[in-house]
DNA sequence: ATAATAAGTGTTTTTTTGACATTAATTATT
DNA sequence: AATAATTAATGTCAAAAAAACACTTATTAT
């Protein structure tokens, strides 16, 4: 057939998922041990193959899946990478996508089996093929997100105290922020909800206990509100 | 051979490019009459495909010179799109790249027949596939952009005057801007040269002329100035 | 009783933004 | 020669936002 379409290259697309995760230990990235050729054994972001009939969106989630057990995570999609030779054994592009959660509410899974391991910033691992350059812009459009759109709600436990909360954006942000000044910023956004219990686990003295407002977060979503920290 | 790569769908991979164009008439969008089906006859971005041998960037470059003429323009690569039926001939996914350029710098090259054409943004047609939302996209990340580092250089005269530039940015950011609080905020930012000479066709008085002070501009670049306007 | 620990809380200064109106220079018109 | 017309040029003030900054409080362990 005489179109534009029968003399155009296929090409193999990849799709590899960037996870942070957040506990008390900080920021950390999920990654696996790669179980096949080439570079087995080696570490690598979360990927796999866009099938014919599959979106990408749906191509990062059944991927993230299969390799860590994870289910129900919202990616966002970031960008597609397409040097010739980045993977050594055939032509692929592959468009990465990158997600924040909350370690402990997740870890249950990942145990099960599958070979992926969170790793604190600091400590992550030389990666396969162009992963590194992945994971740098990843972390940069994470600390622009987080300046657009409170992050949190799926990050820390459903009560959470304002140390909590300043240190995630800490982690995320990696620098040092005024607890006053957080503490007013965070309060004019007027999401948050503070209880009457205190968690007695981190002082004598006890700290307020928090939760979210999820509405009044869904209503201001809106107007995309930004914070400046 | 057995191998994660061996049962993988390759797939048709498209670029698609949306150049932003301004004059003394505001923002245009630059088009193309689609000839070959399907759609054949109707507006589209400037698109095509991958190569198996090119990377994205390149071959964004190369459709926008083979549709347009055009030659040297930076593009920055936006969103890879995927939806199934996108494409009705065949599964395609697209990776949608911008630019913004200067028509009247351009335009000659235009003219030599090729089919492109320029539509201003309140008179854009109904595009092919998923076109429309690409633009709509392009469009919010255009004055994303906007906010975040001068844009400018390439797109005004070698000269040119404060009321040309102040119009470049209303005509992207599409609101009125005060004149004076926007020649105070770019001057703070000590990038422009004013020039001895004035600009004598728009008015009785004529007005300076400035000049954009490319080194000082890459030097600031680095650590990237916010413009609020 | 007191020492230790982390929590909680407000004020001041500085910077940035936003609103706002008049004078200046020149040419065309009478 | 005076005046009208046109667009350029310019600065201040008020309000809001951001940044810097330190002491008191509640509680438990010693």
């Amino acid at each position: 057939m005489l179109n534009k379409y029968s003399d155009t290259d296929k090409i193999l697309v990849a799709v590899d998922c960037i996870i942070f995760g957040f506990d008390a230990d900080g920021l950390k990235i999920l990654l696996i041990k790669r179980d096949f050729e080439p570079e087995k054994g080696k570490w690598s972001l979360i990927g796999g193959f866009l099938k014919n009939d599959e979106v990408l969106d749906t191509a990062a989630i059944r991927i993230l899946n299969t390799y860590t057990g994870l289910n129900d995570i919202y990616m966002e999609q970031l960008y597609a990478y397409s040097e010739i030779d980045r993977d050594p054994v055939e032509r692929t592009i592959s468009v990465s996508y990158y997600a924040l959660i909350n370690i402990e509410n997740h870890n249950a899974e990942l145990i099960k089996n599958y070979h992926a391991q969170w790793f604190s910033m600091a400590e992550v691992p030389k990666l396969i093929f162009d992963h590194d350059k992945m994971l740098r812009n990843a972390i940069r459009r994470l600390r622009y997100r987080t300046s657009i759109k409170p992050i949190g709600f799926e990050l820390l436990p459903e009560k959470f105290t304002m140390r909590q909360l300043l240190e995630l954006y800490e982690a995320i942000l990696s620098k040092e922020l005024d607890k006053r000044n957080f503490i007013s910023k965070i309060n004019s956004l007027d999401i948050l909800i503070k209880l009457d219990e205190k968690d007695m686990k981190s002082s004598r003295k006890g700290s307020y206990l928090y939760r979210f407002d999820k509405e009044k977060y869904e209503e201001k979503l809106l107007n995309d509100f930004v914070l400046n920290l």
